[in-house]
DNA sequence: TAGTCGTGGTA
DNA sequence: TTACCAAGACT
């Protein structure tokens, strides 16, 4: 593996962000930080929590909404859980949710409403990671910290060539990202490296003819650079299936409950739904209820998810105010405000509930499926 | 270490 | 349609 210099590298990396960076909302320009400035510590956790295995088009109006309702750390330490749960349903990984709201109580409690400045302790925090930690540590703090995300892998396991697949060649890429990041500027470095991985060194159809570090890079001689990171081989994802049971009272509220703090969409609003089985085959039927009504099957959804891929059938009954179970009826103009998941809302649409305004349903509600599948 | 944990966009 | 993926963390 050749050596890369790395002052040269960092001239020729940081020479093209001064003209080509990004401009996102929870930046600094580098020419105002070339002036002295530094972004705010709390929005660049904000952004930085949002922004893990999440794309930058999905984080923007999230991001925006979220510093608009809590400015600040302490703001957001001070708000109830299941407000910063409604606020985050629909951008996915929702422990991040539920992380970012400890890591700020944390925060206030434990420094005063003041984020620690060092990668080390900043890793100590809920939600806060190896990647996680770095970054803020060296965007907000200019620790030179070794910053490595998805896009930098990429970069790296290019420059060298690197044909050990991912996740094992990871200490191998932070090593090098330690000798290459400068003491100068390293916050820019790191926001260097992914815009360059966002920008150019992209996942396919790299633009190499343009790339400020061609010179350095061994992939791009050998027009390979698109064949690197190599991955280790995933497995398939398998199927399951369940039942989601929508209640909807005479004057149109649903039922809804909370699930449990933890595991899968833990914290989140749901309709109820039985236990997504691992069978795939064969339906549920009403029996599997939560309580007896007149259920009628309307139809049913998909979603995929992260490791599997989930069939729910959507039953629907008309009942009376009193639930023998724990939940709230939720009006619908107070649905849009729920902490209800995507796949959730799925579900509500399937039984003919607008989830928001732009769902509204015409006069003639518009059924899709619906027909197919009459009542057991 | 390998599995768990969402979503929407794209080839 | 399917498969993959996008600024990972946690257990």
């Amino acid at each position: 593996m050749p050596t890369i210099d790395p002052t040269a590298f960092s001239a020729a990396l940081l020479a093209w962000y001064d003209i080509h960076h990004r401009d996102l909302p929870w930046r600094i320009s580098p020419r105002q930080r070339a002036a002295g400035a530094r972004p705010d510590p709390y929005r660049v956790w904000l952004s930085e929590i949002m922004l893990q295995q999440t794309t930058v088009a999905a984080v923007k109006a999230y991001y925006t909404k979220f510093l608009a309702r809590w400015p600040s750390v302490s703001d957001l330490a001070a708000a109830p859980e299941g407000a910063v749960l409604a606020e985050w349903a629909g951008l996915g990984y929702y422990a991040r949710a539920r992380n970012l709201h400890a890591c700020a109580k944390a925060v206030e409690a434990e420094y005063g409403g003041r984020f620690p400045e060092t990668a080390a302790t900043l890793k100590a925090l809920p939600g806060i990671g190896d990647y996680t930690s770095a970054a803020i540590a060296t965007i907000a703090f200019d620790e030179p910290a070794a910053v490595v995300d998805g896009n930098i892998e990429r970069v790296v396991t290019r420059l060298h060539a690197i044909e050990t697949p991912l996740p094992r060649a990871k200490p191998l890429i932070k090593a090098e990202i330690a000798a290459l990041t400068p003491k100068e500027r390293p916050g820019d470095f790191a926001q260097a490296m992914m815009d360059l991985g966002a920008t150019i060194c992209t996942p396919t159809r790299p633009a190499c003819a343009i790339c400020p570090v061609r010179p350095f890079c061994t992939a791009t001689r050998t027009a390979e650079a698109e064949r690197y990171p190599v991955k280790a081989k995933k497995a398939a994802v398998p199927e399951r299936r369940g039942a989601a049971f929508v209640a909807r009272r005479p004057d149109g509220a649903v039922f809804l409950r909370k699930r449990p703090g933890t595991g899968m969409l833990g914290g989140m609003s749901e309709p109820p739904t039985t236990n997504w089985s691992a069978r795939a085959d064969g339906a549920l039927g009403a029996s599997a209820a939560p309580f007896p009504s007149d259920w009628r099957r309307v139809g049913e959804i998909e979603h995929g998810f992260t490791h599997f891929r989930l069939t729910l059938e959507v039953w629907s009954a008309a009942v009376g105010d009193e639930l023998a179970i724990e939940g709230w009826w939720s009006k619908p103009q107070d649905i849009a405000a729920e902490a209800l998941p995507t796949v959730m809302r799925k579900v509500l649409k399937a039984a003919e509930i607008g989830s928001s305004e732009a769902e509204r349903p015409s006069a003639v509600p518009q059924r899709r499926g619906r027909r197919l599948h009459g009542a057991e």
